[in-house]
DNA sequence: TCTTCGCTGTGACGCGCGGCACAGATATTC
DNA sequence: GAATATCTGTGCCGCGCGTCACAGCGAAGA
């Protein structure tokens, strides 16, 4: 199977389209188009003028806003069948953080002149896409309050516990602390003691760069215990 | 006029079904009904079964977030015209905030059963709804940014200059510096010592109980900077 | 194999901000 | 107008975290 059937057949499955009937489907996967990115390739930054909207096929992208001074806050790691630049897409505006490559990958491309139409006539897409943006709001907002209220053990847990697909105990996680550290929002030298002390208490274990969660209980009661 | 009426013209007005004609706009409109709150009564709290939507017609509502040891945080004062509870509506969800009401207020109330049908068959409504999402996602995250990155002096400064509908200079704002705090993400006495210094300064004026503004560009360059 | 570079681990220092405490000023209520 | 609640103004203390500085370690490339 070729790269583009490959992306029109991942597009029919992800969840914006799946409630579709199969014919509306081909529809749209139609006129997607397929665009290759080299790993830490930039795929659209803050400001740019957008109006397309991608989804993984293959790899990993990730979604980030850069800060004053060369800082970055890590909004999120998308995988296969995730969706990524509809906000651009569908209000007209700039877009609204940088998206860069995580490995060498494959997109497929929807243009907004193709896109809007097929909306318009098909509501029950609308709907899905409405939940989509809902639930965006809601993470946001979510995240929001976690910066606001709790102090960085709090929010590495969550990171920790967040991160698919390795939540579950004894799963590894290979992100750098600097990553770790632009995700919950704090430095490299904070999420280094914090971990160690985790690694000393036994929560986690630290070994040549990986992370392994040993007990993700303690960190769950962590961060409900507030 | 009746209340009932107001609340109709009041709704056909606003952004959601501006765009609509003339028969369209009644259709919507009819389904809405009125309801009245007292100052500082909950109109909906965080985690309520919620499947309506409501329009501000007379009035203003707060929407704010309750947290851990009865502290909140206001995300927005809403006035006459503006739309509120979308999110619960249109994902099916719980409400994913506090809503009050600050002064005596009416509102239009539109349902789920019957707002649903009428999106699904009004494309170009829900195309207005998911920019209004969209703006929603973009404030979000760029509060989110704000707390993340910037310091209270200059959070402060943008919730002033923010806080419709008094920002030319010269306007005077009557919240209390509680309030303020609870808009900045700070506490009472770093915003009132922020505040003394900026009288200090001239930049702003502080006569019982009334914030004044009288060098706005001061504050705007200081938001800038950075 | 050696070099280089990026990641990890830790100490020291200082700032910003939260929390407490309390005094004075101003509304509000009866 | 007295009593009470609420808001404002300020000093002080301590913690959390950011910043700098530097040392060891492991991986990747020359």
């Amino acid at each position: 199977m070729n790269p583009t059937d490959r992306g029109r057949k991942l597009l029919e499955r992800c969840a914006l389209f799946s409630s579709l009937d199969e014919k509306a489907r081909r529809n749209i996967a139609a006129f997607a188009q397929p665009r290759n990115f080299k790993a830490s390739e930039a795929i659209c930054r803050l400001g740019d003028d957008g109006d397309s909207m991608m989804a993984v096929v293959v790899g990993a992208v990730r979604i980030s806003l850069p800060t004053t001074k060369g800082k970055e806050v890590i909004l999120a790691d998308l995988r296969a069948g995730e969706l990524f630049g509809e906000i651009a897409l569908l209000d007209g505006k700039q877009r609204s953080a940088n998206v860069t490559a995580l490995t060498n990958c494959e997109l497929m491309v929807l243009e907004r002149r193709d896109l809007v139409p097929f909306l318009e006539r098909n509501p029950v897409v609308c709907m899905r896409l409405m939940e989509m943006l809902c639930a965006r709001i809601r993470r946001s907002d979510e995240r929001m309050a976690d910066i606001a209220f709790f102090n960085l053990p709090v929010r590495l847990a969550k990171t920790l516990l967040n991160y698919e697909p390795e939540v579950r105990a004894g799963m590894k996680l290979s992100l750098s602390q600097s990553e770790l550290a632009e995700m919950a929002g704090g430095t490299r030298e904070k999420v280094n003691r914090c971990l160690r002390e985790w690694q000393r208490q036994g929560i986690i274990e630290l070994k040549n760069r990986w992370t392994i969660i040993r007990k993700p209980e303690v960190l769950r009661r962590l961060v409900e215990s507030i």
